[in-house]
Parts: structure tokens; sequence; C-alpha cells
DNA sequence: TATTGTTATACTCTATAACTATA
DNA sequence: TATAGTTATAGAGTATAACAATA
């Protein structure tokens, strides 16, 4: 990993400094940044399993809700239907999770973990532990409840809206 | 705009209740529906101008910073130098800002607003401002301050890190 | 008629490599 | 040789529409 270089420092010798005041101070910006920063963090945390962040979020919701259906968990995940047919796909391929046709309503399948789901899964949630860990190690001032409660507080509400990012 | 409603409402009636404590605790995820539900808020405070969030940015920063070139704007933005182009050409066929080949070193454009793109972008910064306020509502306890301290805390030093969301 | 899972499609974003023109 | 802007390409993500099976 190159040291941390701000933008300033490593801006072209045309002009030394960089006004980024108006940007810097809205919400926008700074939550992208966080997030971008957040999210590389435990990409790293999973370096080497081969698990990517939306499979975690998968397992990790089936292991507390056995059975629900992949049209509940693209709602629970805010991911679009479509999309979980391949996240299903890679982790039933992996042997962690299996799709069970309902015996109630054949429409559904019935999502569960395998044993060696589970196993992984325990894994997983250690690193992620060690990565939140030392990311509330940089928020020495506020507590983590009170980043949950902040971050909820902006998110409340309008988690279901679709748009575009730009 | 449809009544919002949580998840556990919306669920199908097979089952009544999703668990959802394990991911809501973590900051990853909090963050990340934070960030859908402020850049959605964005998203729809420019409806009707045909100006993107990273237009906007742009147009912000440029203001800012008259001349700067495109690799100090995608550098300043955590944008790809290579995405630039596209978002410039916009910029410039709306008559917002212009390329003006350096006259020091022709490997460079700078970039700068027109007069049309400053006025737009008066018109921009005061929705923006609506947004940021009806924003700051939601936040009764945290001041805006504390709030954008957190964002950077959880940002800082890690912005340049080049990662996939999964 | 409505819904689940699925397929298909188009568009955006990310990431990289490579080209051109300049230096 | 190195860098800015550009082009090209591959891989993910987003957003919709539509289809088959089932209710």
């Amino acid at each position: 990993m190159p040291a941390v270089r701000t933008v300033q420092q490593q801006r072209s010798e045309r002009s030394k400094t960089l006004d980024m005041s108006y940007l810097e101070s809205t919400v926008g910006f700074a939550i992208r940044r966080a997030q971008m920063a957040v999210f590389a963090d435990i990409f790293r945390a999973f370096e080497g399993t081969g698990i990517t962040i939306v499979q975690f979020s998968v397992l990790a919701t089936v292991a507390d809700n056995p059975g629900l259906s992949q049209a509940d968990l693209a709602l629970a995940l805010s991911v679009e239907r479509p999309r979980m047919v391949p996240i299903i796909d890679a982790l039933e391929q992996r042997g962690l999770a299996i799709r069970i046709p309902s015996q109630a309503d054949a429409r559904f399948r019935d999502i569960a973990l395998t044993a060696k789901g589970q196993k992984v899964l325990r894994e997983l949630k250690q690193r992620f532990a060690k990565h939140q860990t030392k990311l509330l190690k940089k928020l020495d001032v506020a507590s983590a409840d009170e980043t949950l409660a902040i971050l909820w507080r902006l998110a409340d509400g309008r988690s279901r809206d679709k748009f575009h990012a730009n």
C-alpha cells in the first residue's frame, strides 16, 4: 500500500493548492468518501476468502432468517430481485447455501445455509469484527452507537427509493 | 412517491418478521443505506435540471479553482481520469464549461466555467442548500458539524484506495 | 390476475491498458 | 521517458421489461 497523500500533495505542480471547502462541507460528498473508505476496508478484510460484501450480507441474513425467499432477501438488502440470482448461484456452487423448493408454495425457494456455509460465516464474522473494531478506533470522540444512530437517521425512511447515483 | 414501508411490512405474508439486527449494527450496512438516502435526495433536488451529481461536483470545484486540469478534477473527486472525458463533454455541450488548451503546456486543458455555467451553478447550489437543510433536520441530536466530523473521520486516509464494491 | 424466480437488455460506473500529443 | 487527455474494453451494478411456473 502506498503512503497516503492528500489531494493537494498529489496535484500537479502547475498550481499548489486546491480549494475543496464547498464540497467538503456537504454531507453528500463526505458520506461518499466515508463509504468508499469503509467498503475498501471490508474488501481488504475479506481478501483471500473469495466472498464478496453482498455475498456476506446474504449469508448473515440467511443465518438469522433460515428459509427466507430470494425476494425477501433482495428487499432486505436493497438489491434488485434479478441480481439475487447470480449471487445465490455463486453461494450454491461453493456449497455455502442451498435453494429448497418450498413445500407450501412452489413459486418460492427457501434459502438456507449448509453446514459449510455456517462455518464460513463464523470465520467471516470474525474478520468483519476486526474490521469494525479498527474502524471505530478512528472515532475516538463519537461512540459507535452515536455513529450508527446518525447514519440510520440519515437513512431513515428513504432506503427503498430508487435512484441513479448520477 | 409511495408511502414508506419498512422491510418487515413489505415482506411477503409467509413469515411476519425478519431479523436484520446483525447487519443493522454494522457501520458498513448503515453507511450504505445512508448514502443511498442522501444521494436519492440530491437526485430529487436536481430533478428537471438535467444535471447529475458528478456534474454538479465538477461545476462547484471548477468555480473555486478555475483553470484546473481534468486530471486534477478526477483526483479531487475520486473519479477515474477516463471518466472525466464524457463528464466534461456534457458540460461543454450544454455551454456550462469550456476546455482551454493551456498556454504553458499543450498537454493540459484548463477547465473553466462559462457565464451560463456560473449562473446555473448558483441555481443548483440553492437547490442543494435546501436539500442539506432538510437532511440536517433529521439529525436533531447531532449537529451538522458533528455529523461531518464523524464522516470525515471514517473517510480519513483511505479516500485514494481503489477497490471494488463487492 | 398476481407473484417468484429467471432471463434479457440497456445504461452507468469501475478499472485498466493503450494510444496521441506533447514535454 | 513521462504525463494529460483520450479511446477502448471488460467487469460489476442498476433499472426495467418480460417470460414460465405457480397461485
